[in-house]
DNA sequence: CGGAATCCCGGCTGATACTG
DNA sequence: CAGTATCAGCCGGGATTCCG
């Protein structure tokens, strides 16, 4: 028992609900998006960090280690001066890539077939 | 200027990666794992509650809804002692239903392909 | 350029108690 | 049964500073 004490059942819940897999790897506020891009070509650090307005590039660290563990993302150091790092899909995420264009195109035809009511929660 | 003072460029970023729109809906620790359920079939909210293993009441009470403003759920009250409300996927909902299957075979499949880093992350 | 290290902060999550 | 209300806390995002 390493931390299993409270509210957290792993194991039959995964085998239960093969999408609790996949929701633990695309948790993250930016791991989709940042995905996506990738999925368009290879980047930079930078590349990445203007393509997310917002993001810092702390955050932006984490979130591409995070998906780098979780083998999603490869990190490519090369080693020059100034330093170039780029990053790409592994296989692993590369097999995700049908699945963000289904997002991308969902989201799409979601926006044209609804207006989200979250924006006039005041009504 | 309602609190988009920071971190949030949101219309641009929307225009030019689609992905973004389904992230802000999908967003949420329990989100995947309830619209997943909801895709097998209609549930009442003790049904769910049951399913999702760690939830409090309150939080399904809140996921439920904000998945009702987005229109993905729908919520059917019946007018009964003991009362019994019935979750169900709405037709924008169901139109998500392939990209669940979809995030639950892959998850399967990656759980196959890789033993996940994460777990091990102490060595 | 591409981070690492810190600190801070807010919001979501979660527990508990109460209600119709 | 299906919530609401309230409060606590934690974690993850965010800003800033420093480094090779």
């Amino acid at each position: 028992m390493a931390r299993s004490w409270f509210s957290e059942p792993p194991e039959d819940q995964k085998e239960v609900c093969p999408v609790t897999e996949t929701q633990d790897i695309i948790a993250g506020k930016w791991k989709i998006i940042i995905l996506w891009h990738l999925s368009i070509q290879t980047r930079r650090f930078n590349e990445l960090h203007r393509l997310l307005p917002g993001i810092s590039k702390g955050i932006l660290t984490r979130q591409l280690r995070e998906l780098e563990e979780d083998q999603m993302v490869h990190r490519e150091v090369y080693k020059e001066v100034p330093p170039r790092v780029e990053y790409s899909l592994t296989p692993i995420g590369q097999s995700f890539i049908p699945i963000l264009d289904s997002m991308g195109e969902w989201g799409i035809k979601y926006k044209k077939s609804c207006k989200k009511a979250k924006a006039y929660t005041n009504l």
